[in-house]
DNA sequence: CAGGCCATGTAACAATTGTTACAGCTATTG
DNA sequence: CAATAGCTGTAACAATTGTTACATGGCCTG
């Protein structure tokens, strides 16, 4: 957990897919802001580690454990001659492409039609969803960060959120209710 | 010229190459708002409609041709036997989708780390670059359409770079100096 | 237990973006 | 040439988000 598993401007090796736990994939700008793009779970592999494997070309994206996490890491080198032998690995890799094209949309769609009280929302529920538990360990700060907003206006939102009933705000904690 | 190439919620039999042209791809969410996702021209194929070629899923995405434009459309049935057969077919598929991987990075790298004034910036510049001509024949709506904006907030920043000295305004046209 | 660090709450204010309303102008069409 | 539709300019105002500043209280460490 919290370990770095591909960090921008790297070179990747390896094919990692993921057998347990979950890893958080963001982008960073020149001023070190960061935006959250999606998770990859169980199953699943980074379509961007692909690529980096088929092209060798630098990482675009920071990789990061968001819990305890066993990968299977694959020697890129299996990647080509594997897709020219075996259909079922071509339909794995085009499924795994497909799943991180649509977070990419999804992401794209949070950042142009939400407001940020729904993306925080969504949020939320991703986070209790990836780790099947309604209470968040989490920082505001933390929120923050991965939205690309600020300490102050999380915290104003999520008041407003338990003021509606929806949470129960604790220090490093957010309850889900309902 | 305006033709749409693939629609939301359509089935694709075919992956179009465009050997002429511009195609500009973009995404709407339930109310029918719009953003413009990227551009794709020359010598390029669009990610997600390879995607839905392989898996048979209906488009996420809607593709308008930006000028007229020329196509080669391959049966979708070529794709995996392919991929199976050439290599210079897979790097060709490869190097697709990390353009188009990359194309949606920069989209959510705009939407997040760039203020309404620079993303048009960006945008104006992107234009003149595709068709190689300085002089844009758009309308501000158009422009806010794409960007998710509303008119007179274009037209109010488009007035101030023409301030600034960056364009010259004119009805259906913007013409962009230095 | 004292000191310091961190997380949260809150207020006041600023900047950005969106909305509504209306006026003037241009081009096209009948 | 009159009528109309579409494009642009502008003002006034609203909503959302960001910033700065400070207070409170928990928790860890020495």
């Amino acid at each position: 957990k919290g370990d770095i598993l591909i960090d921008i401007g790297e070179q990747i090796q390896f094919i990692p897919l993921i057998i347990e736990g979950a890893v958080k994939v963001l982008r960073e700008d020149a001023s070190g802001d960061e935006i959250l793009l999606y998770f990859v779970d169980f199953g699943n592999t980074c379509a961007m580690t692909l690529n980096c494997c088929m092209e060798n070309t630098p990482s675009e994206i920071r990789a990061v454990c968001e819990a305890d996490t066993s990968l299977i890491m694959i020697p890129a080198t299996y990647m080509d001659s594997w897709l020219a032998k075996y259909k079922s690995w071509r339909i794995f890799i085009f499924d795994n492409f497909q799943g991180r094209l649509n977070e990419l949309l999804k992401a794209v769609d949070s950042l142009t039609f939400l407001k940020l009280d729904e993306r925080l929302e969504r949020y939320i529920n991703e986070k209790a969803e990836l780790q099947k538990n309604k209470k968040l360990n989490i920082t505001h700060l933390e929120i923050a960060t991965d939205l690309n907003s600020s300490r102050v206006v999380i915290s104003r939102l999520l008041k407003k959120m338990e003021k509606d009933g929806l949470l129960l705000l604790g220090r490093n904690t957010i309850q889900i209710l309902n």
